[in-house]
DNA sequence: CGTTAGTTTGAGAGGACTCAAAGTCTGTGG
DNA sequence: CCACAGACTTTGAGTCCTCTCAAACTAACG
């Protein structure tokens, strides 16, 4: 990871992020500068590894540009959980909530540019400023819905189904995630999702 | 569903919410009889319709005693999402946050007796308790934990794998559900699941 | 005690898995 | 700019698990 000290012009706008936080709660200037002054920009070269598991996660990024991976390991293999990309926070957040170790890591597919918050600075953020909460609130509803809409998927029983499910909710990003990544977010053999891919 | 106006004391005891309540916030008497004004006493019959997804779901259902099941429909069969039961909320999440139709409908698997909140309350204690706001932040975090729990174990391959995730979950309910019930829940046909569970 | 819902058992078909090997792509160093 | 190593993907063959369809059995309830 490479931390930098340059012009925030050159290191990434956080309007973007302030935007996605007016998505849900207004943000007040003074909640601009307190966010400001506690979120700091980060990057990743592709393949680095961005949280590891035997690591309690205390701090969540939020991607500006580029994809990350969210994995476990099962049998001495790595199972992808979930893919967070452009817009999105990413973190461990059993870990990141409970402060302790939980089971996921995190890598970066692509290289990646992201906005470093701290839990410290997040439960700050929280005790000064309620409409945080609202806004967390708020956001874990919507990826709520995303994940009980995986659920549901996860259950049709062919493996054509589930992966046309994925397209269609991966759709602007499912071309930039290999294959043998997707197969195990499936739930089904790498083969067998090659094979998929060949008959359309 | 039975709406009471008997004494509270016959009707349940909202002490246990009130508890609930206080794994993740301290509960002011201010609070305390807020909630008591806008939440009253419900209760189903075996098999009765508790949220039917032709519907917008606006009240939440904290259940007391007894065991919902949310399931929808897919190729004209019940596939169930989940079994809220005793010291649990019961909605649609996706319409009650949305205030739109969603797929999901609810019944009653037993006998059950709950506290039923509005939506339109619930927006008024969020409003002006800003502790609600983060009630609902910490708990949505406990559920999704579980959700993360349940999408890593539906990817496991083989069905006996899945059965055995949900025994373990579902330790103190589980006998509670029919087989039929489970096996959508798992996304196994049924007859395998009778299957595994006389292999045992 | 009959009707219905729920569960079990059986047989056959097919999808998905595993193991194995051959292609293909990508990036790095000579 | 080419060659090679390593990562990723495709193809093949055989096996097994789970599905579907069908029917019998069991439990629950009025």
């Amino acid at each position: 990871m490479k931390e930098s000290n340059l012009s925030q012009q050159i290191e990434g706008n956080k309007e973007l992020l302030f935007r996605h936080f007016e998505q849900y709660i207004r943000v007040s200037d003074e909640l601009k500068s307190a966010l400001d002054a506690r979120i700091n920009f980060v990057s990743f070269n592709k393949g680095e590894l961005v949280h590891d598991a035997d690591k309690v996660c205390t701090r969540s990024l939020f991607i500006q540009k580029g994809l990350f991976r969210t994995y476990f390991i099962k049998d001495g293999k790595e199972i992808s959980e979930y893919f967070p990309a452009e817009n999105e926070w990413s973190n461990s957040p059993k870990s990141f909530i409970t402060r302790q170790k939980d089971m996921y890591y995190i890598d970066a597919i692509e290289n990646t540019e992201a906005f470093c918050l701290k839990v410290d600075d997040l439960v700050y953020l929280f005790e000064n400023f309620p409409e945080m909460e609202r806004y967390s609130r708020l956001s874990m509803g919507t990826v709520f819905g995303h994940l009980m809409e995986r659920i549901a998927s996860l259950r049709f029983t062919t493996a054509k189904e589930k992966y046309d499910h994925f397209i269609k909710t991966y759709q602007e990003i499912h071309h930039r995630i290999p294959l043998g990544m997707i197969a195990s977010y499936l739930g089904i053999a790498q083969e067998t999702l090659s094979r998929i891919r060949s008959e359309k």
